[in-house]
DNA sequence: CTGAAAGCGCTAACAT
DNA sequence: ATGTTAGCGCTTTCAG
């Protein structure tokens, strides 16, 4: 089947008998035009399947392509999924689509997708940094007017808006929960590195409900893991410790599977305590229940969404850091006796 | 802060004295190249922080632009996420970047991204179709030479390539499973509405495995339901029937969080066989452990992607449908007696 | 109400 | 090895 050619306004306008301009004044509902020519154009749009090329419009107009384009760690992770969900949600209706790819962690991987949505000219651009990126040559496209937000941590190199979620009040919490039940040795499971942000924040929160319930911080009970595997592993090992942990608190999703997972097959689940930070599908069908700090991943998005299209609209205050709170879910596994 | 206008080739030539078409020939490794004019656009690039238009660049080559347009129900939904990470993971490579929407399942917002994508001169659209979305559009633009792929469900309305699970084999085998372990009469929680592709499928799956053990099907048995909730109710009333089943199919992961948490709450976890379709986060640790029907998302992804980079490359032969396998992972639930 | 000409930023096709 | 001209598909600007 032969490769036919897209129809151009071009097109459209020497079958009606007009010209280009009287097309792109019809389809945009610039200028006038009278009521009989508008129906022929339309006819002959619709006959021809003709589609305006978005790109030679935005390279005529100048402005930022009507794109917002988002970096995320993973795909797959249904925690960036629905942040990617709020965004989309409040883009939309803005006329705005969504550009994505995935760092896989990596900082070249990041900056390598970060010049590209540069070179297609996003109106937006969203970031979840990596742990080594630095993003000190966004500064001049953020003075040139790029609205720049980073998501779930902060960027590094640049004053820019930034939106995450309320991790040390929300582990402090959890940690307080654990605290409350009589707990007074509680393993902390977190991420690697221990440089990045949310791992630093929720073990800050973890050592301020120590101090405030007036308990020395014993780094012997701080293992930091990245997988599910390492999770297990890590279970086994606080546990075994000369005077063990009583409860246990799960710095991550991943984590907690792995914690979950390794007390359920050493038949410890109803004897050591835990709770994790972020939900996971079937925690409360769990025995017992898993207790989590919930983050809201969708109003992350939104509010992400919220933040850049103020900017668009011409919002040039300083950079601002929105916090968004956590909700504890207790369903019974933090509430285990000592 | 003003808003600087973005440097362009122009600009570059400018500062280094050389044409545009000299900085446009370094940049792209088009035709040769003095060292030292190179090195001074190299350095003049550097130093303006200029970054090619790349929308500017494709209008002008003419080809499509060098994006996939990709659209999905629900981008929360890990299934849907790491279809979309295989699909980046097997682009990447030929610089492709993904374009993503989601249609929320109504064809009306199918149809707007669609159309926003072909406005982009997306290379590839790859849709998860919605049930009462037709493709009747699309014809014109696959015989322009546009690779469309549907994924997850055929679309309607037109050939076009596409790329399955095995929902039917897949379910078969699970509820063969279930049959093999001497169960006679098993209920059948699946999706609304009835004529969605993988639902059909999927009860298709069950009817063969009946069929198979000479088994009558009893319409009874079966229920549809879209939510966690509506799954719950699904269980309390086949479990109340005069000739209760003994074993449970949830045809997709929804409805099984659903029947999971019911049988869970009622105590009757043990005493009721399940299995589910489509794998889950914490399946393995539950008790008992629930045996599921795994799809293979990721692998779903890549397939889709090879297909449309193969018709990129020239592949002209009639439209083909890909069924990815399923894998049948025993984990305890489908095991018990009846 | 409509059209002609110019030009957005870039590259193909021909010079030189 | 480099420059010139033209033009991608569209919209802006200015005339009618």
């Amino acid at each position: 089947m032969a490769a036919t050619r897209r129809p151009t306004l071009a097109d459209v306008a020497r079958e009606v008998g007009v010209s280009a301009k009287t097309v792109s004044r019809v389809l945009n509902e610039d200028g006038p035009s009278s009521p009989e020519t508008r129906a022929r154009v339309l006819d002959a749009v619709a006959r021809l399947g003709f589609q305006p090329n978005l790109m030679a419009r935005n390279i005529r107009v100048g402005g930022p392509d009507t794109t917002v384009g988002l970096v995320v760690p993973n795909l797959g992770n249904p925690f960036f999924g629905t942040v990617a969900g709020g965004i989309e949600d409040a883009i939309r209706e803005r006329g705005l689509t969504l550009l994505m790819g995935s760092s896989a962690e990596d900082a070249g991987r990041e900056r390598q997708l970060t010049d590209t949505f540069l070179a297609r000219r996003v109106s937006v651009l969203m970031v979840v940094p990596s742990v080594d990126a630095d993003h000190g040559h966004l500064k001049s496209q953020r003075a040139a007017g790029l609205p720049v937000v980073f998501l779930d941590r902060p960027g590094s190199g640049i004053a820019a808006d930034c939106v995450v979620s309320d991790n040390r009040a929300g582990t402090r919490e959890g940690v307080a929960h654990l605290l409350g039940k009589g707990h007074r040795r509680i393993g902390f499971i977190g991420d690697i590195p221990p440089k990045l942000y949310t791992r630093r924040e929720r073990l800050a929160g973890y050592r301020d409900a120590l101090v405030h319930a007036q308990l020395p911080y014993d780094k012997a009970l701080v293992v930091g893991t990245h997988d599910e595997a390492g999770a297990a592993e890590a279970v086994r090992r606080l546990l075994a410790l000369p005077e063990p942990p009583t409860a246990l608190f799960a710095a991550n999703n991943i984590v907690a599977l792995g914690a979950v997972g390794e007390l359920a097959r050493t038949g410890r689940a109803h004897d050591v305590a835990l709770v994790a930070f972020d939900d996971l599908p079937l925690a409360g069908v769990l025995d017992p229940g898993l207790t989590v700090v919930a983050q809201n991943p969708a109003e992350l998005g939104r509010a992400a969404a919220r933040t850049a299209l103020a900017r668009l609209d011409g919002d040039r205050s300083r950079a601002r850091t929105v916090t968004v709170g956590t909700e504890l879910v207790a369903r019974g596994s933090g509430e285990l006796g000592v």
